[in-house]
DNA sequence: CGCCGTGGTGGACACTGTCTACCCAGACCC
DNA sequence: GGGTCTGGGTAGACAGTGTCCACCACGGCG
């Protein structure tokens, strides 16, 4: 492995990426990720203070996944702005899903540190990047507002999706028809 | 205290009901709600086989809150239905913002025993309301879709105001603006 | 009187996060 | 080279948690 010879830190946070993956955001304990990288339990102190930095060290590297595919997603950014938020709300949606542990601890609040770490750093830009292209795509109206709730809405899918109440109340079985209509509520429909 | 003479059952539920009021989420150790009921910390075993059981039953009291606060919002239901949904909206944000404990509790999913205790009895009939007021406001749409967005959209709006995520990303001081958007997007503005 | 079940006690157990005393290899200096 | 110092990890304690369980007090009944 490659990984084990770098410094302890770094293997803390990939078992810690790893673990959540696989478990769920409440097998994220500290003693647990130590065991799994091999060290006694009191070693990641010296790394990390305390248990929530080093839960937040996880929970950065999905925002900069997130934030990665986000700008993987819009491309060169010259498609139309409804084209471009529409990839952006799948993206949001798909790896909410798709890595619904990371997910759930990324919006924990009450497991992170959401002070001084640079959470706001990499989720903040990719906020801007929505009200630029809600500016766009809506020049009549208050963008930030608007980015603002599309922004809600898209969590909300997001997170009623994840625990299967959406699913119950609609009876749908895939998120696209919500995201549509979230978008083309937010966006005004058609083009 | 006239509670005190009824059963234990109660006045642990009474409790959690205080303490997540007072305190969040966090504080509702099973410990030191029976530590506050004046009972052992095995008593609550009799009623509750487990914390997850507990701790359901005292959210449903907020289920059972938001339900009442919502019937009474609605009036006899003969408003028009966008102004019966603004003071729905109106209600869920302002239970989430005012109860912020309690609201946070009653979406933990990881808390909750989602499955058999009921929960599900006392929102799924607020769906429902939803659905009915929305296919009335939009009768062109898929009622059960635009109504899960839009819930959706609720939820997001509380939950990201909830911890200032909102504010500091769209500078606002108030989640009026926001709830106004919202539903001018999923119902159309206007009338 | 004796029995028994309901409802509560309090002590284990395993586990958690935090704190702290220790310790050991390697660098560095005289 | 010998001594010292320090960064990085160990391991044991501590308080607190949820769960399980052995016990028991007390009221109603045969």
């Amino acid at each position: 492995m490659d990984a084990s010879e770098s410094g302890l830190r770094e293997r803390l946070v990939d078992v810690g990426v790893d673990l959540v993956a696989r478990e769920g955001a409440q097998a994220l304990t500290l003693r647990e990720i130590a065991r799994r990288a091999g060290v006694s339990h009191g070693a990641p102190r010296r790394y990390f203070p305390t248990h929530l930095e080093l839960l937040s060290a996880i929970a950065r590297r999905g925002f900069a996944e997130l934030a990665a595919r986000a700008t993987a997603a819009t491309g060169d950014g010259t498609a139309p702005p409804r084209e471009q938020l529409a990839a952006l709300g799948r993206v949001y949606l798909e790896f909410a899903v798709g890595s619904r542990g990371m997910y759930e601890l990324m919006f924990r609040h009450d497991l992170l540190e959401s002070g001084h770490l640079g959470l706001r750093d990499t989720s903040l830009p990719l906020f801007v990047r929505l009200v630029e292209l809600v500016g766009r795509a809506r020049p009549d109206a208050d963008a930030r507002v608007v980015a603002g709730a599309l922004w809600a809405n898209l969590h909300g899918i997001a997170q009623l999706w994840g625990w299967g109440s959406l699913q119950l109340a609609t009876g749908a079985d895939h998120f696209a028809p919500l995201l549509r209509s979230a978008l083309d509520a937010h966006l005004g429909d058609g083009a």
